[in-house]
DNA sequence: TCCCGTTTGCACGCTCCTTGCGTGTCTTAT
DNA sequence: ATAAGACACGCAAGGAGCGTGCAAACGGGA
């Protein structure tokens, strides 16, 4: 079993909100030296606790423009049908994230694009006419309150 | 104007994937030496168009077992309790993404949870009572088909 | 109390980061 | 056509950061 520490604790709050910082820094957040957070680090990487680094681009800046969720009905429920609409959401890189929920909707995804075309693009022309797919709808985002990608560690205790 | 010409999106493409790349590395990666990768990187990182790095921590193995989407109507769309409605979603971590949508709810929040008593806790205890609130309506994840907070900069062109 | 496994801080050799500098290229004005 | 300026590049050097070895401190069980 994993176990993960108060100083552990420390060290992935830190990390989760600057995936740079220098072990020194750490040490001097944890309360420990550098040598040891640098251990203790490794440990969590090699635990997969830690499973990546990843720089946060902006979309603003980049030219992404709009957000959408996008609820997906399948053609039929078959193991079959669910493997090739898996594979299509795969390949598509403007999908971030995609979800089966429990509710009305089979999947939820949530994608990126450029524009309004290329939504457009992507809903008329690669989902809609997808074997797998039987109906869409899709909701654009008017306004970004929060967007994050941290686990709220501060509730945790040690274990 | 914020310009990426095609090393910076060679660079960003590598940082997005791993956040904790040397500037050697990124040099092999993208053709350039290491002392013009780091210059560039400081480029991309006082234009905010890299706006942080994080480490990626797994929600399995810190016991976060529920991921739910919350779709939320406000009690009227006054700008105040707009407001007080962004400050109660600010202050509670484990939403981590929240954004107000065209279509049906006013906003959608996703969670991330310890337990389904977490999530009751939630919705029933914090969401539904708050004055700004007037409906709440969550689905739970089923699976993960894909999570991430890439961009696809792959079909970006030089600017 | 003693013992053994674990965790810690320190020291050191090695890698990595950043800045200064000289060079080459592209653009613009004469 | 040429001179001058701006810019991006690689190299080298000095300084910072990283990870391992080691000995000391700590803590739980016999």
């Amino acid at each position: 079993m994993i176990s993960v520490d108060a100083f552990d604790l420390k060290i992935l709050t830190a990390l989760q909100d600057d995936g740079r910082l220098t072990n020194q820094e750490l040490a001097d957040l944890a309360g420990l030296s550098a040598s040891q957070c640098s251990r203790r680090r490794m440990r969590l990487e090699e635990e997969k606790v830690i499973s990546g680094y990843h720089a946060d681009l902006s979309s603003e800046a980049l030219g992404f423009g709009v957000i959408a969720f996008i609820q997906v009905g399948l053609a039929t429920h078959s193991p079959d049908n669910s493997k090739r609409f898996r594979a299509l959401v795969n390949r598509i890189d403007e999908i971030q994230e995609a979800y089966s929920l429990t509710g009305d909707a089979d999947y939820v995804l949530k994608a990126v694009l450029r524009d309004l075309k290329g939504l457009s693009n992507l809903v008329n022309d690669v989902l809609m006419p997808h074997q797998s797919v039987a109906h869409v709808r899709s909701s654009i985002v008017l306004d970004r309150l929060k967007e994050s990608a941290k686990l709220p560690l501060r509730e945790l205790k040690a274990g």
